[in-house]
DNA sequence: CGCCCCCTTGAGGAGGGTCAAGTTTTGTGG
DNA sequence: CCACAAAACTTGACCCTCCTCAAGGGGGCG
């Protein structure tokens, strides 16, 4: 069956073992397929009664705006991931989401998750592994802004993305697509774009990464991870289920 | 009943009616008291099966060390705050959380937290409330690192510490007791001690606001909103329960 | 063809870091 | 209650990251 490989399938299996009928369960949360179109925000703050979002296909960014005008990316989104999901259990969201490229995603009520969760709880188990997940990510970024310099945030950011890609199969051995601009990049790092072409040809200068025409390329693995003080125990975290 | 009183009762009761029932179930969970010393982590990273606590008296931190040495603070916690509610829930604790003053914290394990909810889905409600409020904070803190200046992100830390402290009533009118060193506040808002200070005595010169001795005056309350661009909208987040 | 977005590079400046030295407050033991 | 040590706070001088401003080039699309 085709929804089994979907992206979320196949990150929440890496780390709970789904059975069968897990797996239909989940095929059933993607019935309900919609597509958004870059630069139109999906999910805006202060909206009330939002739906939450499975990715399938695409990328996204949430993010919040300032009075004064600046924005601060948070996370990225990409095939497999949750958008929304606490939105959907409160009353208003507290971020913006927006489409970087065309985005196919499935809507979740508060009804469905719930229902899904009842008929196995595995998977609630896994879900709320997932949530943890994001949480940790959000945690790492914000270590990121408050200690890392400009080269090893960037460093750090471009092997998580690596991380999170592979595990739902979008990376290849040592590279992936990468639709960002060097703007969002600056928004997530709390970096001018500027400073971040910098930055980029210091790496690829470097030779230990190159980021060209939305495609990155590690050109030494083992130097950016030491660069980055990269470790990836937060993104693995086992799950509570192993069997 | 004392423990309706407690800051947690009084922090969730103002954002759920919480029913004479909902709060003797809620003191239910007070009953394992801890009592931690300053500087003596109560949980540490990578530390399995690790219980959560929430604090009856006493401040702390959540943070993360770097390879370098270098901590970055995630979070503080005061009374009515849950520690480790997500390791609660699975294997491995992604950070460390280290009492500031002595600290008074009952001890919850997963099954404690479940038969509660079971007994009373409104309490549920009510912490699933709290944890969102939590990150909604982290991700504040996020946006204040990456956009925010130093002296928008003290004045920012100091109002949001005080719309909290408000919440179990341990702020007066314009003011509160803070226990946390000039260093804490630098690795919280990842600066150095050095420029912490002289963006204090800033504060202090523009008849903002004053932190000496352990105490926290706001001497411009609206001055010090408009500096910070401070939006208590992340921190209200009405629960989904009016009633 | 022209516009818009994105990337690139240079020059100059500001915010915040580091180092260093001195003062005040807090905590501990006698 | 005092003496002393250890933290915590304060301030100055200097310097480095990263920002801002500015200008130019490439590529995709209506």
């Amino acid at each position: 069956m085709k929804t089994h490989d979907s992206p979320l399938a196949r990150k929440l299996g890496a780390f709970v073992a789904l059975s069968n009928s897990d797996l239909g369960v989940l095929s059933d949360l993607f019935r309900r397929r919609r597509r958004f179109v870059p630069r139109k925000d999906m999910i805006f703050e202060g909206q009330t009664n939002q739906s939450a979002y499975v990715m399938a296909t695409g990328w996204a960014c949430s993010y919040k705006l300032l009075k004064t005008g600046e924005r601060q990316i948070v996370d990225f989104q990409i095939p497999g991931d949750f958008l929304g999901l606490r939105s959907v259990l409160f009353r208003t969201s507290d971020h913006n989401i927006q489409p970087i490229t065309r985005v196919d995603a499935s809507e979740l009520t508060a009804s469905d998750l719930l229902s899904a969760f009842q008929r196995t709880p595995r998977l609630a188990t896994a879900v709320l592994w997932a949530a943890s997940r994001d949480e940790a990510m959000v945690v790492e970024h914000l270590v990121g802004l408050g200690r890392r310099d400009a080269i090893e945030r960037m460093a750090h950011f471009l092997l998580e993305l690596y991380a999170r890609l592979r595990l739902v199969g979008l990376a290849d051995r040592l590279d992936y697509d990468c639709p960002l601009s060097q703007y969002m990049l600056a928004d997530a790092l709390g970096l001018s774009a500027v400073h971040v072409n910098r930055v980029l040809r210091q790496l690829r200068d470097e030779g230990l990464c190159t980021f060209k025409n939305g495609r990155v390329v590690f050109d030494n693995y083992d130097g950016l991870v030491d660069l980055a003080g990269f470790d990836r125990a937060y993104l693995d975290h086992e799950g509570p289920l192993l069997a």
